[in-house]
DNA sequence: AAAATATAATTAGTTTCCTAATTATTAACG
DNA sequence: CGTTAATAATTAGGAAACTAATTATATTTT
């Protein structure tokens, strides 16, 4: 291999990381999708799809199906904002909280047992390593987004 | 946040990572999928599909389609196997030498500037993380497929 | 205030990946 | 050996993401 190549690790590492959620949110009637937005509403409750979207990084209209789904299952709810009219705000309803629970119990447990392999130290700065790249990335981003622009 | 979500931060440095490459890649007549595929195959002569699509994380259907792309492009070959004659094994041609060549230059100028923010230090730490994650991440996928079957 | 511009959610249509099933070939076993 | 099981590439059909365009509401400009 000419270099290493991180993109693809983080790539795979990505991939796997949703592989191995995806089996147990799929025994819960969820999809990866719709099992990923649920746990982010729940801990956002009354964002608009726009935020919800930034959030997750995908389109608002990736999101549209994925949050029909849910409110057709009775786990969240669309509920019109008083001061913008255009917007949703996004509520969970009760019957979603013990199922967010052991979402996010299972999410604490793989992501324990992938940093098992790592020391003290290291599983302290894998995170902050992580968080810093994004930054750069993002900054990139809105770089080439403004040179498209020029 | 009731914890800090690596999972989420993965998924989205992957996600923008690629966003990043694609603009460039487009360019020059090649997907996402294509481009990354001919790259691994350039640096991995001779592999079978099936070899190229565990490395890339992908299924071998996914990979037919691009392959095809690849192939209608004269970059690449599917020259039978002798070994094996179910296998067909990938080799670079002539016309893709300089396309990869440049395809590399901006995979690393890229990977440069995302680890422009971090120490000597860092830079040589987080691909070395990254890679021990992935590990343990490949030992519980292959621990949760085998308890599939028990 | 009216017109022009921008934003939020949606719809429509495309791309890319997936899983399941098919075909051809190889390996394993009775 | 011949039958059964496993593997490599493919085909077919479905899920999930994207871009571009639409509709309704807000904001800005003149």
């Amino acid at each position: 291999m000419s270099f290493q190549s991180l993109g693809l690790q983080v790539h795979l590492l990505s991939r796997q990381w949703r592989c191995l959620l995806d089996k147990q949110l799929a025994c819960q009637g969820l999809t990866q999708s719709s099992g990923i937005a649920l746990v982010y509403i729940a801990e956002n409750q009354g964002f608009s799809q726009t935020e919800l979207a930034r959030l997750l990084a995908v389109e608002t209209p990736s999101l549209v199906p994925v949050l029909d789904q849910l409110e057709k299952q009775g786990l969240i709810e669309r509920r019109p904002s008083e001061q913008d009219r255009r917007q949703k705000a996004l509520y969970l309803l009760p019957a979603a909280t013990d199922l967010v629970a052991a979402i996010n119990q299972q999410r604490r447990a793989l992501q324990q047992q992938l940093l098992a392999n790592l020391t003290p130290q290291q599983q302290q700065d894998f995170p902050q390593l992580l968080s810093l790249v994004l930054q750069q990335a993002a900054v990139l981003l809105q770089d080439q987004k403004a040179g498209d622009i020029a």
